[in-house]
DNA sequence: GGATGTAATGAGAAGCTTTTGCATTTGTAA
DNA sequence: TTACAAATGCAAAAGCTTCTCATTACATCC
């Protein structure tokens, strides 16, 4: 049994209360890509007295320790989710928000291979590629 | 002679000074990928009576007149281009944060392959390539 | 060229998201 | 249990971006 406890202190990070409700939540919501506000509206529903603050800190903290990733879509804010499984890119609808995920080993290839081309230490890189869902296509006449 | 005044009515928007000058640096700097910040400091310099929230304006006005391509790199910030020429990705380097372009054939097809599977139309996408660039490598021991 | 109506602008206030300061609380390791 | 550093809540502050509104500039028509 995987506690949030020992998941914290293996992340090298004290296990408090409020981490442990923040990887609960973004554990239990794990299709999910959330703000931070979304992460302390949950909080609020479930009478939990941590502060948007403490989310913040919490959340960029776990991102240091390479439990969650940081998204910046269209828009602009944060956006969080459990660094779990395998890398893979992301897919939005644009007009219901949808997120969906996906790998391409061809695509990682080329990337790497223009990073090393141009002499770059690749560090990371990120892929959105923004439409329309077959959901929203219908809808929308 | 494509005069800047002619590029904007054809964009249809009224040919305005803060409009000319805000595309006329634009185009000077075409290498940049600039914040507003950025172009409203050139403003200054050229002692241009050009306010920020112009600015702004004038860049929305400019990115849903196609004329420019807003970008949301790492930091959260807006960053703009003028759209000109082919569409390209962008590679940066985190430490000196220099912008590097280029486009890759295979993989804006894999991308398109992608979408289509899954049944999206697609509207747009972005792939940033964050890395060390071989003269931060250098300097960085 | 000059008048007219509308769209655009500058300045500052306001709005959002995110970060910071600080007094207080909590977790950890003796 | 005790002790101390680390973490937290709250409020204030700090970006970045948008909005409001009085004033100005542009395009059109004379
Ligand atoms: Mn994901
Ligand atoms: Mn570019
Ligand atoms: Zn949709
Ligand atoms: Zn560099």
């Amino acid at each position: 049994m995987v506690s949030t406890t020992q998941e914290l202190k293996e992340a090298g990070l004290k296990a408090t209360v409020p981490r442990m409700k923040i990887l609960e939540i973004l554990d239990q919501r794990r299709d999910d890509h959330m703000t931070a506000e979304d992460v302390y509206k949950v909080l609020l529903e479930n009478n939990e007295d941590i502060g948007l603050a403490t989310v913040y800190r919490v959340l960029t903290q776990f991102e240091q320790a390479g439990l969650v990733h940081r998204h910046h879509f269209e828009g602009g804010q944060s956006i969080f989710e459990l660094a779990q499984g395998e890398h893979h890119d992301h897919m939005l609808c644009t007009v219901c928000g949808k997120v969906e995920e996906f790998v391409d080993e061809e695509i990682e290839k080329r990337q790497l291979a223009i990073a090393k081309k141009a002499g770059y230490r690749i560090t990371d890189h990120s892929l959105y590629i923004y439409g329309v869902c077959p959901n929203c296509q219908k809808k929308g006449k």
